[in-house]
DNA sequence: CTGAAAGCGCTTACAG
DNA sequence: CTGAAAGCGCTTACAG
């Protein structure tokens, strides 16, 4: 494969050595002094041969390539968790563009084998820095590029490594207390909070805000795991006097189709016998009242995480870069919250 | 950055040079033998290090990465062309990650100007390949990297360079002109067909297919190229005798928007006044009965150019990859065609 | 059958 | 003020 002109051409023609060239071209070593004709020279056999530097020696020798990288833990793509990432996805690519980086992304092995994603997540060293994205990530390879000084930012609040990794999140406490918040001032006094039988950060978060809402606006609340078989069972809800219903909102929206099946299927309308609030958005195609939550600001926090890591690869910013960031979520009123008592 | 174990590490435990490490580790040079306790010292020692390859070094030195890059000339995700361009990255995204290749994102400056595209262009030479996507791609980047072998494949058909670039497109010539056999079919015999003031390769197919269906079915059909200002006019058409409007489909959707904004403002309703058909689909959001077109296969056209793309790059496979593809595009009857005449 | 050398195209100390 | 040398971590001819 003929590759295009290199520098060694350039200086060829111009007259002067390779390093000379990389340092007329480079713009890096400001400091040095290069006789104006020199550089003159260098610049117009550059612009002759049409030369752009190879990204894979520029990277190899210096180790900065203005390429950022994108580690998605599940599999990329699969069409039901395709409204959570995409926003995300749209939200880096657009800061990406702005700040003139390429973005790679990395995808997790589906097999999920540890060694292999061992050594896929030691591949985003082909980037000058990574942004990782996932419910669940492995902590040791996260460990292993995190202490050899690899730039390296979660999307999504993370625990792991004492808390010590940079992340742009969302305000999962507040936005999911101000929903209980919302729910009391229409009156609601026992509500029912059904999560996922699954733990990641966001999960716990939302819990966290909707007893603190709970217990801010002292509503009584009882929380439900679901796990995959076991069916909510709204009847009993209802008798034991639960007016409304408050569910997680997670990348599949199992949680959220669950309940509204099981609502309909005991033959309880919403919000006339029971009030519905989601901790985020129903699932894409979801007809019907627009139902309560808050939006999560996907898109912000894959710009957020965009320039977090920039200011990490490139720390020679003045102000250093606040690592641990948390967005808030803006509420969506929505029309299935009945309003039981009148007063405000 | 204290970078990982490499080669010279492993070597140095395993007893052996740096090259034998390569050897062994690179699964390269096949025919080469080495003793076997060899190899099996060196790849302990790797197993203990948590060896991974460095990927910029190894592309530097061999030409291969793993990597794939997707081009898009057009700013990636503008939430209006969004509908059009997600469904391709998804195919691109599962058909890399079976494949094992990770995938490079480059974006066409937004500013467009000629040399900042052309280094982006050449910049893609970090990949192993690249995939090409938009209305319009300028000509002469693209030839270079052609010519000095670098593997390019477009997604959507292209005629650039005599038409010798590999692509994997969408058969909108067929599916056009079957759009206009099923009104014919219905009894239409007077259409009028818009269109965009903008010629790229899928309009001109479109139209073409518009063409030899009308010739074919011996049906009236007036060509009308929508320009942003000018509206549509449909009071004239039903004056003139024509009984249904086919749009083009492009990615903002801005003729079908215009069509029906403007025949809804003249009191017509679709399909009792007026038949309607789209070259595709509408956009997204579209509201009312389900407009009758086609489905352009994205994503299908997406693996299809990772695998052209793959084969290309590793052109040691026994068939010769088939550099040209057209796939079919599936048809929507839709509600929007009345059926005119009876019989069949 | 195995190892030492050269080289991929750059950057960056380091000498002149 | 400028150029020659070494090195980034690999692969692949090429000698032994």
């Amino acid at each position: 494969m003929a590759r295009g002109p290199r520098q060694a051409d350039i200086a060829r023609i111009a007259g002067v050595s390779q390093a000379t060239v990389s340092v007329v071209l480079g713009g890096n070593r400001a400091g040095v002094r290069l006789a104006e004709s020199t550089r003159r020279r260098v610049r117009a056999a550059a612009e002759e041969l049409g030369y752009v530097p190879d990204p894979v020696a520029t990277r190899l020798a210096s180790s900065r390539n203005n390429l950022l990288g994108l580690y998605t833990f599940t599999a990329t793509f699969p069409t039901d968790v395709a409204d959570s990432y995409y926003p995300i996805l749209v939200g880096v690519e657009e800061e990406a563009a702005e700040l003139g980086q390429d973005l790679i992304l990395f995808t997790g092995s589906s097999a999920g084998t540890r060694t292999h994603d061992h050594a896929r997540i030691r591949r985003t060293r082909l980037a000058d820095g990574c942004l990782f994205l996932g419910r669940h990530v492995p902590d040791e390879p996260i460990r292993e590029l995190v202490t050899s000084g690899f730039p390296v930012v979660y999307i999504g609040r993370r625990e792991e490594l004492g808390g010590t990794i940079p992340y742009v999140g969302a305000d999962y406490v507040s936005a999911s207390a101000a929903v209980i918040g919302r729910l009391a001032e229409a009156g609601h006094t026992s509500i029912r909070y059904l999560r996922e039988d699954d733990d990641a950060p966001s999960s716990r978060d939302r819990e966290r805000g909707v007893l603190e809402g709970a217990a801010a606006h002292r509503v009584d609340i009882g929380v439900e795991r679901f796990a995959g078989g076991r069916l909510p069972c709204p009847r009993r809800w209802t008798a034991d006097g639960v007016t409304a219903v408050v569910v997680e909102e997670t990348d599949t929206g199992a949680v959220f189709h669950a309940v509204t099946r099981a609502v309909a299927g005991a033959g309880l309308s919403v919000p006339q016998d029971l009030s519905l609030a989601v901790l985020g958005r129903p699932p894409a195609g979801t007809t019907g009242p627009v139902v309560s939550g808050f939006e999560v600001p996907r898109r912000e926090m894959g710009r957020g995480a965009v320039r977090l890591l920039a200011a990490l690869v490139e720390p020679d910013r003045r102000a250093p870069a606040e690592p641990h960031r948390l967005l808030p979520c803006a509420p969506v009123a929505g029309d299935t919250i009945r309003r039981i008592r009148e007063e405000a």
